[in-house]
DNA sequence: AGCACGCCGACT
DNA sequence: GTCGGCGTGCTC
């Protein structure tokens, strides 16, 4: 075939031809990571508008892509482009400030155009089209309904302010409303009146016809927000979060798409609905970590809520009464603007008093241990200090509820042979298999993997032992101490789904339960107004992470998970049980002192130039090869050291690593890792471009002897 | 992800 | 001289 002739040309010339329409698409396809082009055929050309759906042929296949912009060529030029095949949409989809967000999400947290696009578009729609069948429901058409006759639809009713807001709350209002639109970090203890604050401010803009986006960190908590904010303002609210079914996940977008709706409420993904008029963004406890999606693409949805904020001149409130200290280190360089609700609202009661139980004192009472001993079953010592039980055992008799906390699943973490030492591991990942006496197995918490309890040693037939604690062996406890009290478990493994969740808090608030048991799940914001005693089995657990935010966590979780407690009439008790009574984590939980917290870790972290004060990014390689692994990722650690002498950016960089991954192996993946950090955002992408731009790793991830995945801004360092 | 292209050895 | 192996690279 012959190459194109070169045609020349002058200005006057190219003016006369006929003009054609090319548009640009994104595809949602694993490989391509930006856009195609195509042409538009002509009784097309009115039509196709950024954010419209069109089908597309790629190959010798068809897609559904997104527009994502169009200019107008010379059809001498368009000649070269295959057209697109058909428009879906009569309105764009997606409106330009969700195209631009969507560029920005790709660019900044390096994942393909085409998959951050895929955050936008209703189920179904994305996938690969083997015979283009679009249902005429999928359409999103031009007729609209207005928002007066839609909230006619629903019959709701708004509910008055109540009476007083406190001068706090008032203050942090007049603030948000009066000035121009800003982004603001609403920092209150539990009970402070966060929520009202997010209300009144909706309700503002609701006058003003402006949309308002909610967002929180788990389905679970869409429930308590969602009926305040229908009673309060008064309209339908849209629910998203990935538990919806497609049909309604697809119902919900197109409400919002064609302006039918204008309160969202959801987890994560919510961010990329379709909003019209988006006028506030509210992130609900915003140093949730799962607030970082943890696959591709890795975006974090506080920071991806500010950057759509400002996109759509839009208010951003993120809430919290522990804020991160990413959110606080942007009150410093004054991106944030901090509004404080020092005190709990008029009516809740006093926060309560915390107590430490240092574990290590009980080697003290070795002599009454034992006789704790024999009165339970018989096994090793007591998880439950002598001042917990007392407290349960009061809060028992006094027809209250209890919640006991631990971080941990199952029964007991490692099962091990006394005479050998052999301890059960997962064959596929590297971590110890947890003992389950419910169901007398042993699983894999990485993979899933299960086998039968090992009695005996597989390596030399004498007994084993199970070692370490876990919520299971709690509940046991407990039953055991208490025989009529009625317990409960909140993890993952009693609770699999929202509606068993939503039945076991409805349980618990009715008082079904006397003691519920629990993990992280448990610390989240849920309201038990007859909870009057928490106690914190280990408080140890978080602080042996092998990541640099585990005293943050820690700290977090001790201060929610006693913001549990004295939600009602009665006071309330919190007991921490740790054999670090002294770690500054566990101290600041214990008189609530987020401040002090805050100023000792800032120091560490700005010693150590770790996040917030550098920009990061881990960088992993992963292989079923584990040579290949080590190999390729001391590569790109070599190489990308040449990369910064070279380029002479030593001083505002480092590379820590190749190390193994602290799960080394898991799901058959060894896996090594790199964390860099860099001054600013700029180096940061550079040198991921260079990691990108390496021949021989793009070689062995093509022909998939290796996988390499790149989180910017990480929060999980496994 | 597919699918074509192209450069090597075994066959008619 | 031709068929087909799969390694490599592209998809507007």
């Amino acid at each position: 075939m012959t190459a194109p002739l070169p045609i020349p040309t002058n200005d006057t010339a190219r003016a006369e031809e006929p003009v054609q329409m090319q548009v640009q698409v994104a595809v949602p396809l694993f490989a391509i990571s930006g856009e195609l082009s195509y042409s538009v055929p002509t009784e097309l050309a009115t039509q196709a508008i950024p954010g419209m759906r069109v089908i597309i042929p790629v190959g010798k296949r068809k897609f559904v892509g997104v527009i994502t912009a169009n200019n107008h060529i010379s059809s001498v030029d368009g000649t070269r482009l295959r057209p697109i095949e058909q428009i879906l949409d009569e309105l764009p989809l997606l409106s330009p400030e969700q195209i631009e967000l969507c560029r920005f999400v790709a660019s900044y947290y390096v994942a393909p155009f085409g998959e951050v696009i895929k955050l936008c578009l209703p189920p179904g729609t994305q996938a690969l089209l083997k015979t283009a069948k679009i249902g005429k429901k999928a359409k999103l058409k031009a007729a609209s309904h207005s928002h007066s006759q839609h909230a006619a639809q629903s019959g709701l009713v708004a509910e008055a302010s109540p009476a007083t807001l406190s001068p706090h709350q008032n203050t942090a209002i007049s603030t948000i409303l009066t000035n121009p639109p800003g982004a603001y970090l609403l920092e209150g203890v539990t009970g402070s009146g966060k929520t009202q604050v997010y209300l009144e401010v909706a309700r503002a803009l609701l006058a003003k016809g402006l949309s308002s986006l909610f967002i929180v960190p788990e389905i679970a908590l869409t429930e308590q927000l969602l009926a305040r904010l229908q009673a309060f303002l008064g309209e339908p609210v849209v629910l998203l979060h990935s538990n919806l079914t497609p049909a309604a996940r697809r119902e919900a977008l197109f409400t919002l798409a064609t302006g039918n709706a204008r309160i969202v409420l959801g987890a994560r993904s919510a961010l990329f609905a379709p909003v019209k008029n988006l006028g506030l963004i509210v992130v609900d406890e915003e140093h949730e970590p799962s607030f970082k999606q943890e696959e591709s693409p890795r975006y974090h949805a506080r920071d991806v809520a500010i950057y759509r904020a400002k996109l759509e001149s839009a208010i951003a409130i993120l809430g919290s009464a522990t804020p991160s200290l990413e959110s606080l280190y942007n009150v410093d360089c004054g991106k944030l603007t901090h509004l404080m609700l020092p005190e709990r609202v008029s009516g809740a009661r006093t926060l309560p008093k915390i107590e430490v139980v240092d574990l290590r004192a009980r080697k003290a009472h070795r002599q009454s241990q034992r006789e704790d001993r024999a009165k339970s079953e018989g096994s090793r010592i007591s998880i439950l200090s002598r001042p917990l039980k007392e407290a349960l055992a009061a809060c028992l008799a006094a027809k209250q509820q209890a919640l006991l906390f631990l971080n941990k699943r199952g029964y007991a973490g490692i099962v091990v042979c006394d005479t050998c030492g052999h301890m059960g591991m997962c064959k596929e990942c590297s971590v110890s298999l947890t003992y389950y006496k419910s169901k007398n197995a042993m699983l894999c918490h990485q993979c899933g993997h299960t086998e039968r309890a090992t009695e005996k040693c597989p390596e030399c037939s004498n007994d084993t032992v199970a070692l370490g604690l876990g919520t299971e062996r709690i509940e046991d406890e407990v039953r055991a101490l208490f025989p009529d009290a009625r317990t409960g478990r909140l993890d993952r493994d009693a609770v699999r789904d929202q509606s068993e969740l939503q039945e076991l808090l409805t349980q618990t608030q009715a008082g079904l339960i006397d003691v519920l048991i629990g993990t992280q799940m448990l610390a989240k914001g849920h309201h038990f107004p007859n909870v009057t005693l928490v106690g914190v089995v280990l408080a140890d657990t978080a602080l042996s992470m092998p990541d640099f935010r585990a005293a943050e966590r820690a700290f977090h979780t001790l201060v929610q998970v006693a913001g549990r407690a004295g939600r009602g009439d009665e006071p309330a008790r919190v007991i921490f049980q740790t054999f670090n009574p002294e770690h500054p984590a566990i101290g600041f939980a214990r008189t609530h002192d987020t401040e002090g917290f805050v100023a000792y870790e800032k120091a560490i972290r700005a010693a150590l130039k770790k996040p917030p004060f550098v920009r990061s990014a881990l960088v992993r390689v992963e292989s079923t090869d584990p040579r290949l692994a080590k190999q390729l990722a001391g590569l790109v650690a070599d190489d990308l050291r040449v990369h910064i002498a070279h380029t002479n950016v030593g001083a505002q960089c480092q590379v820590l690593g190749p190390a193994p991954a602290p799960y080394e192996k898991l799901r058959g993946f060894t896996r090594y890792h790199l964390f860099i950090s860099t001054l600013g955002s700029k180096l940061r992408s550079q040198l991921i471009a260079h990691i990108q731009n390496m021949d021989e790793l793009k070689k062995s991830v093509r022909q998939k002897r290796c996988r390499l995945i790149v989180d910017v801004d990480p929060v999980h360092m496994l």
